[in-house]
DNA sequence: TTGTACGCGTTATCAG
DNA sequence: CTGATAACGCGTACAA
């Protein structure tokens, strides 16, 4: 089967290397190297032949790990997430993940588990492996350890969230014009007393920008329209219970509504009505930031605000992907539009 | 700040290398690699202290690449996924990467997106970056994929589904006895005609055992019960929406209940049911595998089964990390207890 | 057009 | 106890 086999190096267990094919071919290293790289065009077609034979039989494919370690190049993206339990999290990943493997890059992930202590480790143990550049989802809340990216000149994406003051390039959504259509929604459709609530805000730049813009409509739309905001604690459902009996007694005789800044949020929201026997809808609007699968199925349907998360993965990719190319551009922000996809929780009556 | 620097290596945007501490501590580059690899035992403390301070003073870290080039491994555990988008996928991904960084390993994603021609390309690219060990969820198609991972003699742990006739270790669910649970309870629950909702089973194990353990129950109860199994067609809600009716139209006067096969049908059950007109446990009842966030919020709520999948990911990692140590066990295969959360969905009035 | 020699950052072997 | 030196698998000047 190979006659001409100077060193057999089949039935061994490790993959074959450069140096197997280059025996193989009767080449030297350098040649094999080459016809991988930059094709058989320099080559004489005597030799090419024999090369891609080799190659071929040999089921040889070059290490990536060696690849790196002399190019400086990996071929790989880190990915650090906040939570891949969350489903915008996760949405973002899967556009991410496919735009990066299209252009042949590979993701590392890590996944922070909200845990912010994480955030340094994350991009330390990511760099090490020579990623060569980031896309980050955090908390937002250690700036120091984008520090390390930076020095090391690696690029980096911010997905939805800012950290601290760094000037990076940024793709997430249109908040400010997010929160009007939810909000406006809400006011259309009689709701005239709002509540904003949200997970604890602790610095987190799209949570303050909505926040921000709820402030700002109501105060645009008053008196005509109430409104206030409430910072959920996690775990708490009886603080939140009373936020919303705060709401109903505030609102007197008027229709009150909730404006639910994410998923986690919105499912809190709509257990707590289930709670107090509130119905969704009749008895208080609820409309909320992202779109899952299951909203048309709670109550009479949640209505909710999607997000192009897949739009955003993709995007914040091929920004990366420029980057790495060396486009030096200053920092972007891209922010993309929301959709509101009413349903039930906002139908009175 | 740094007298004796040799050949300063600060202020390039490179990360320091084992030289540069080795010049800074005046040692060579192998006392430098004993001290961090043995610790400071095996050296004279004079010596310990010079190299201790200019890694510090440095800054530096080991570069994973160059070691994996070395010593053949790279602390890289590679996860394929057959959809980062499907709630059981994530939360065991979540686990199982948990797992690993605790244990010092980084884990390298590959999401198929559902897509079984991505196998092969997964555990090749993988490979490539000499994960020490595979965990898969996939689809289990291309068993051939698997023979170049088991070729290299890399580990490899399956979760939930098994691939082809292939001898490995496997994480999962105990299907038999959670499909039991549900159907007892269905039946306990008053409905006697009932339905297995499954996605196309197309060969998947986990899959073909949910519905093998289902005709066995529906066999043992025969004729108190009655059963049949649908293969819901991917997007395809008119024909969901007739097996429904089909099944009301058999069952005549008794009470029929549904039994999905994970969460995606669930939902699919629970908004056929809505189409129809049907409330949850009331005119139908219905429990389902996975139990994610939303199920409370589902109509009634959502009777669910739920995998313990922070376990399931966990296990399946130090099932691995087993195998890395060299452990040659043959292959095991774990199964999991299932629990049951019943719900307003099989409550009839 | 092809081969030789060296270096990427690390560890391991073998002297000293 | 410590220091040269040789790999690991690959790319690339430089030389032929």
């Amino acid at each position: 089967m190979a006659p001409t086999d100077p060193t057999p190096r089949a039935a061994t267990g490790s993959a074959p290397t450069i140096q197997d094919v280059a025996d193989r071919a009767g080449v030297s290293k350098a040649t094999v190297s080459r016809y991988l790289n930059r094709g058989g065009e320099q080559l004489s077609a005597d030799v090419a032949a024999r090369v891609a034979g080799a190659v071929r039989e040999l089921g040889y494919s070059p290490s990536p790990m060696a690849q790196a370690l002399k190019r400086g190049k990996s071929k790989l993206i880190g990915l650090v997430v906040a939570d891949v339990c969350n489903s915008f999290s996760v949405a973002v990943l899967r556009g991410a993940e496919k735009a990066c493997r299209e252009a042949g890059y590979l993701v590392m992930l890590f996944n922070l588990g909200n845990d912010h202590v994480l955030e340094r480790e994350a991009i330390r143990a990511l760099s090490g492996y020579q990623v060569e550049g980031f896309i980050l989802h955090t908390l937002g809340h250690d700036s120091a350890a984008l520090a390390d990216a930076a020095r090391l000149g690696k690029p980096v994406v911010l997905i939805d969230r800012r950290i601290g003051d760094a000037q990076l390039d940024l793709v997430g959504l249109d908040n400010d014009a997010a929160v009007r259509l939810a909000a406006e929604h809400l006011a259309a459709s009689g709701y005239t007393r709002l509540l904003f609530v949200t997970e604890p805000v602790r610095g987190v730049s799209s949570r303050e920008q909505r926040a921000r813009a709820f402030g700002h409509f109501v105060t645009e739309r008053s008196p005509a329209l109430a409104g206030s905001t409430f910072e959920a604690p996690a775990g708490d459902d009886a603080a939140l219970d009373a936020a919303l009996r705060d709401l109903q007694r505030d609102a007197g005789t008027a229709p009150f509504g909730v404006l639910a800044a994410n998923a986690v949020i919105s499912l809190r929201v709509a257990a707590a009505a289930a709670r107090l026997g509130w119905a969704l809808g009749r008895d208080i609007g609820l409309v909320g930031f992202d779109d899952p699968e299951w909203a048309p199925l709670v109550g009479p349907g949640l209505s909710a605000i999607s997000q192009p998360t897949d739009d955003i993965g993709r995007i914040a990719t091929s920004c990366l992907l420029e980057r790495l190319r060396g486009v030096a551009l200053p920092p972007r922000q891209i922010l993309l539009p929301a959709a509101l996809n009413a349903r039930g929780s906002t139908r009175r009556g």
